[in-house]
DNA sequence: ATTGCTGCAAAAAATTTGCACGAAA
DNA sequence: TTTCGTGCAAATTTTTTGCAGCAAT
């Protein structure tokens, strides 16, 4: 990761934009705003690449795709998903080491907490397939 | 739903047995041993349709594919996946209530504890890539 | 004898990779 | 000018689906 190529930017900068997670096609329509013709293989290598450059995180949820948040959202934190519009915010709040209570024998080296829900904006209601 | 076919009860009984729950391939590979030239497609199927009648539950995680286990797991539990052997086991321990805080306007419908670290036959060392 | 169920292969969905060309430095 | 990074398309991986034949009732 040498250059500063203008997509590179333009994902990069939509991450660290946004107040919440995006997904991997979040981040290619918000990024196409400022780069047209932006391909979807370039948003994957460039996610890959910050991730692993330690600019932006991963964050995996149970049952969804994963979504990417800039890493200056340094602390411990967890996260919750939206059965209606299926975006996902973050949570600042950890119930801590209550949670890291596993059988005997077993060694916990981290954990994933997914809460799934209404967020403010979808009125309750069934959720979709 | 409606016949009892051999790959169906063997399906079955590989997620009833279990004392943890199975990925679609080790179901797959554990209901060869009795169904032999069992198709993944027919696993699949089963396992969906034993899901929506009840007889075994989906258990999603984060950064991993489904899971499956006997729905007679009944009670609220959380899993931990071993980072060495990609085994997934039950924890029968929830930290409960604890766990339901989102911010104001979201609601909480249910949520989803992951532990990941070394299961007791895995000795610590590098995770895998 | 019906027709649901299965195996196989093709289809989908999400992500990765090969390649030739364009653009940072 | 050099060669890294991009776009496109093809390849993977995981799961789903179409179809013709087989088997459960």
């Amino acid at each position: 990761m040498e250059r500063e190529t203008r997509q590179r930017t333009a994902i990069r900068s939509v991450v660290e934009m946004s107040d919440r997670p995006l997904s991997a096609l979040e981040v290619l329509a918000a990024a196409q705003a400022q780069v047209a013709g932006l391909g979807i293989a370039t948003v994957y290598r460039n996610l890959k690449a910050l991730a692993e450059s330690g600019a932006l995180k991963v964050v995996s949820l149970a049952g969804a795709n994963p979504r990417y948040e800039s890493s200056r959202q340094g602390h411990h934190h967890h996260h919750f998903m939206c059965n209606a519009c299926e975006r996902v915010f973050d949570i600042h709040s950890c119930p801590g080491s209550v949670l890291d209570v596993a059988p005997k024998g077993f060694t916990v080296e981290r954990h994933e907490l997914t809460l799934y829900g209404r967020c403010k904006d979808c009125p309750p209601g069934h959720t979709p397939d």
